[in-house]
DNA sequence: CGTGGGCTTGACGCCATTCAATCTCCGTGG
DNA sequence: CCACGGAGATTGAATGGCGTCAAGCCCACG
C-alpha cells in the first residue's frame, strides 16, 4: 500500500494535485493559485503504524493534521472499555480543521491502518482561510458535508438491520473513495473488529453479517479486503440514497 | 406555554436578552453591541403549530431560522415510512445557518411542540458574519458544537441499551436548557413517539422503558411532561459525559 | 357522545449478544 | 527448521433485548 506515496502529489493531468485538493474541489471553484497553496501545505507529513492515535481525547493540538494515505477513525471509549467509532477517516479528510475554537477534543482520533499524516501548524492554517477565500469556503463545505455524513450514520444505526447497515457503509466508502478520484479498484482492508465498532454490533454479528452478504454475492473477500462487484446492488440493497454526501449528479 | 414569548425579549439584569444570545455567549465574549444586533435580528419570528415543516428536504432556503420557543427537530422519513429524528433543536438553536454552502437541504426540519421560530434573510446573515466577527466566532463554535453532539449521539445509539439511551438523552436536554438559562423548571413535553424516533426504538418499547426509569425513581412523569427528580443519579445511570457540550465546568 | 391521538399492557418471535471453542495465518524465537 | 503465540476469522448453542402484533384504556375535542 505505501508504494504509492511516492507519486500522489504529482498526479498531473487533470489539474487535481492531491486528494485534499480533489476533495475540496467539490465545495468551490478551486483555482491554479489554491491547488499550489494546498500542495505546499502537505509537504510535511509523517509515516504513523496502524492503531496509533493521531490525536487524543483532551488535547488542544498545536497542528491540523489531514490524512494522505491509509484509513483513520474518530472514536471514543466507553466505561467499560468498548470502543465506539464515530467517524472513519480516508485520504483527503482533514482531522481537526476547527479544534482551535473548541478548545480542546472530546474524542480522539486514530489510525486504522498504516497512514500519511501530514500536519499544518495552527498560524498557517489562520493565514490559508484569510488570503485563500476559496479554500475557506471549501473547507466549510467539507465540515458540513462531514456533518450531514454523521447525520446518516445516525439514520443507518437507528433504523436499520445490521445487514443493511453494513452494505450501507460500504456503498458510502465506495462513493467517497470514487470522490476523490481514487486510482485503484475499491478494496477496503479493515478488520471485523473495526467495522463492528463503527456499526455499533459485535465482531461476532459483524463476521455474520459479512458471510450472509458474500452468500449472497453483494460483496467479495480476498486477502482479507472487501470489494464491491456491483454497487448498484448494494445500493439497492441497502436503500443506499447518495443525496447527503453532497457530490454533484453523476459522480 | 406561549404565554411565555412576551417577555423573553427583556430579559434585563444579567445582560442575556435572548436565548440565542446566552448560547452563543459560550462560545465568544459578546460584547453590548454584538447583543443589540442579535435582538434586532429576532424581531421577524412567526408562530409555527406542532407537527409542521420549518424546511424541507430538498430546499434551498432563502431565510435562516431560530428556535425561539418550543421543540423542532431535524429528521429524515425513510423509504418505508419511518422516521429517524436525528437532532432536537430547542430554543437559541439555529436550524440551517450554513444551508447556502451546501445548497440544498439533506433533510427536513419541523416542529414537534407549537414553536416561535425567528427567520432572517441570508442577506442580513452574510452581513451579520462579516461585521461582527465575535457573534461569527461564535457561530462556528455552535456548529461545531452541534457537530461533537451529533457525534455523542451516535455513541448512544450504537453502544447503549435504550434505558440508557432514554436517560442519557434526558440528562443532554437538561443541561441544554440550562446552559441557555431556561426560566422554568426542566420539564419535557415530548410524546413517547417522538422520543422513541429519536432513539430508534419503537413507541411500544419506549413506553417500556419510560416506565422502568420511573419505577426506579430516575424520572417523574406529571402531565405527560418528562421531569428529573436527581440529576446526578440519571447522570451516573447513564454514564453521562457533558465534555461534549463543552459548556463552562460548573455550567 | 363519538372519535382519534397518545398511552399501556400482554404474548410471541426474531435479531443480535454472549460465551466458548476451533481454525488459519504470520511473525518470532529457540 | 519447527514450536510457539497472538491477531483475526469462523462456527455453534443458549440467552435476552427489542420488535411485532394486537387489544384495551384514557382523555381532549369537535
Amino acid at each position: 500500500m505505501f508504494e504509492r506515496h511516492s507519486d500522489f502529489l504529482r498526479d498531473g493531468g487533470t489539474g487535481m494535485r492531491n486528494f485534499v485538493a480533489r476533495k475540496l474541489s467539490y465545495g468551490a471553484a478551486l483555482q491554479d493559485s489554491d491547488h499550489a497553496r494546498l500542495d505546499e501545505l502537505m509537504r510535511h507529513w509523517k509515516a504513523m503504524p496502524a492503531k496509533s492515535d493521531i490525536i487524543s481525547q483532551g488535547d488542544d493540538p498545536e497542528y491540523v493534521h489531514a490524512i494522505l494515505d491509509g484509513i483513520s477513525c474518530r472514536y471514543k471509549i466507553l466505561p467499560d472499555g468498548r470502543r465506539s467509532i464515530m467517524d472513519l477517516l480516508i485520504p483527503g479528510d482533514f482531522c481537526d480543521m476547527n479544534i482551535a475554537i473548541l478548545g480542546r477534543m472530546d474524542h480522539s482520533i486514530g489510525t486504522l491502518t498504516p497512514c500519511r499524516v501530514a500536519f499544518i501548524s495552527r498560524s498557517e492554517i489562520e493565514d490559508l482561510l484569510l488570503d485563500f477565500p476559496r479554500i475557506a469556503r471549501a473547507m466549510w463545505w467539507a465540515t458540513l458535508v462531514d456533518e450531514a455524513i454523521l447525520r446518516e450514520w445516525l439514520v443507518n444505526m437507528g433504523q436499520r438491520r445490521s445487514d443493511r447497515q453494513m452494505a450501507h457503509l460500504l456503498c458510502e466508502l465506495y462513493l467517497r473513495y470514487a470522490a476523490i478520484g481514487w486510482p485503484d479498484k475499491f478494496a477496503l482492508a479493515l478488520t471485523q473488529e473495526q467495522l463492528a465498532d463503527t456499526l455499533g454490533i459485535t465482531v461476532v454479528h459483524a463476521q455474520r453479517v459479512i458471510a450472509a452478504l458474500r452468500q449472497d454475492g453483494l460483496i467479495e473477500l480476498r486477502d482479507r479486503q472487501i470489494t464491491i462487484p456491483d454497487i448498484a446492488r448494494l445500493m439497492e440493497f441497502s436503500e443506499f440514497n447518495p443525496d447527503y454526501l453532497h457530490l454533484p449528479p453523476e459522480s
